[in-house]
DNA sequence: GGATTTTTGTTGCAAATGCAACAAAAATCC
DNA sequence: GGATTTTTGTTGCATTTGCAACAAAAATCC
């Protein structure tokens, strides 16, 4: 039994509390960062697909976005044809924001993947992405109420 | 710029969501678990040492514990030279929850890796371990109070 | 061996997190 | 085209989370 999982975990926590320490800097609060570097990345996404992206819970989701909104970092903008949805942008100060969230986020990739070949990091990239999508089947599933069996 | 870092948040959230949700069933409350079974597999653990281990604040710590302890899944003892420390040992009652912890984390396990090869799994475990003690030193230096220069 | 620094633990706040429950628009079903 | 289900968004509440600040024991320094 690899304690993979765990290392995950280890990893994840590290890297976000020195990114929540980082950035308060720039006046984001805890878990901010998130959310404007995907919004950035993806402009005109809905609050409810950036949940599932981040692998966050829908109303945490919601509260981080309105603030983010207040402190003027993204807007909400209205749907020309789908009156339910709300598609976000981030402003200026959201993307010059996003710049410095980037710059720290490679000096982190840089930390952590050092003494790796490019080799190593190109397998360890490929490896993710399949326990990544193995494992949101499962989050899905549970997130909606579902009781796995094992 | 691979996004590996990415990639372990969102595998990270994913699996401590569905942890949470499942664990409610032995009245575990959220993030609880992470404690639980390092102390059962360290027993005789502080709480500083924990926290270290695991990534979290200080403070997070001690009140996971202390509601840990409350709730009967594991007992503090005094140090028999060290009048500073406390000791950490799990209950009768930590001991059986551990069980459906492991459970539910063998079975994480599979479906997160399930379709690597043995051999991918070693190079994963591998890699991850690097990245994480890696990581673990900024860690370190950042929750300290310094700041890391980029 | 006394002064200073580090380690370990705690408490007071303020804030993020997530579940439950609701509402309304959109999509699907028959 | 009307009924039903799914999608998207919100708010109330209880809880965890973490920073600041403190306290006391232990370790280190000279």
């Amino acid at each position: 039994m690899k304690e993979i999982l765990r290392e995950i975990g280890m990893i994840a926590r590290a890297l976000d509390s020195i990114s929540n320490i980082e950035f308060k800097e720039y006046d984001l609060a805890r878990g901010q960062y998130l959310y404007l570097v995907r919004v950035v990345e993806n402009p005109g996404i809905i609050q409810e697909k950036l949940a599932e992206m981040i692998k966050v819970d829908r109303t945490t989701a919601a509260r981080a976005i309105k603030k983010l909104e207040i402190n003027g970092f993204i807007e909400k903008r209205d749907d020309e044809y789908n009156q339910k949805i709300k598609k976000l942008f981030p402003t200026e100060k959201g993307e010059h924001v996003y710049h410095y969230i980037r710059r720290e986020n490679d000096h982190s990739d840089k930390v952590a993947l050092a003494g790796l070949s490019e080799g190593e990091v190109e397998s360890l990239y490929n490896l993710l992405q399949r326990v990544r999508k193995n494992i949101e089947t499962d989050w899905d599933f549970v997130k909606k109420g579902n009781k796995r069996n094992y």
